[in-house]
DNA sequence: CTAAGAAAGTTGAAAGATTAACCACTGTAG
DNA sequence: CTACAGTGGTTAATCTTTCAACTTTCTTAG
């Protein structure tokens, strides 16, 4: 296809650019808004996505590590980020009698009441910012493009 | 439109969900994948950001507060990040002859050095995780999607 | 049954980010 | 020309993230 200089590198067309920049810019953009609009309720994204992923499962409860994959941070991140959130009174950490070595993350029922708090308005949030801004199609195309992507970059995370 | 339940909140529509979903993934996994195929060089993706800009612009230097604009940080933070860049001997700062209280950072011959180098592999990295993923169609709607979505963003950052 | 390796999770130190307070200078309203 | 609000930037304290080392338990090859 293009094989734009002397060194053989395939530099980005104008195309590529904006739409690469594009992605750039919303996704640090809309982290921040997020963050911003959690922030009366005195939560963070972090924490909001722990409460999301805890608040959706059997018990109100999850396993470190799989809580770990699924919000994407490392293990040690989330240790961290559940000893805070301890400290806030909104998960506990409970043994686990099939293997020893385990830990559950529960949803105390604090933490419970915070979420459903706080969960409409950061829905709101989320259309204002992202979603009310798109029209079907762009949805549509949205997650039909980006899947993809994501799955090649799952496909990649946890080698070397 | 849809009011889906008693309190009156507009919760997300499968459709929506999974796109929004999709961005957030893509969003995360991507600035992970790159910032690891930096490493080699000793760069993180914020280093090699400013090295970009400063790389693009006119005697190789910028105002720290435009390029805390440019870049989405703040002040503090830029400030932090010109002092670790200046300690690697990518930058360096210069004092503005117009104005006393301003500053430039400048790219030093090392910092112009590296950006070369590093340059083509991170395009490279971006195009495999990213751009040839997929098609010109793809890479049009979505500039033409998110871009009202970043401007609302933009617009909004500032504020109180 | 046991030893070696892998998995689950924690910890402490170092690096990075955020917040708020601060200093120096500029521009402008009176 | 002076006082005062605003700009440009740094700093110190605090919080969060990362990195590497470590403990405990589980699994499996022999």
């Amino acid at each position: 296809m293009s094989m734009d200089t002397e060194n053989g590198t395939r530099w980005l067309s104008e195309e590529e650019q904006r739409a690469w920049r594009a992605h750039l810019d919303v996704s640090r953009l809309l982290m921040h808004q997020l963050e911003r609009d959690l922030q009366p309720f005195g939560l963070t994204n972090n924490d909001y996505e722990i409460l999301v992923n805890l608040s959706e499962s059997e018990d109100h409860r999850m396993r470190m590590s799989d809580l770990a994959t699924a919000t994407l941070q490392s293990k040690s991140r989330l240790s961290h980020q559940i000893t805070r959130m301890e400290n806030a009174g909104l998960v506990r950490r409970e043994n686990c009698e099939s293997d020893r070595r385990g830990l559950y993350a529960v949803l105390t029922e604090h933490g419970w009441d915070t979420m459903r708090q706080v969960a409409p308005h950061h829905v709101a949030s989320v259309r204002e910012h992202f979603i009310d801004l798109l029209g079907e199609a762009d949805l549509k195309s949205l997650y039909a493009s980006l899947t993809p992507v994501a799955q090649h970059l799952r496909s990649l995370r946890g080698r070397a």
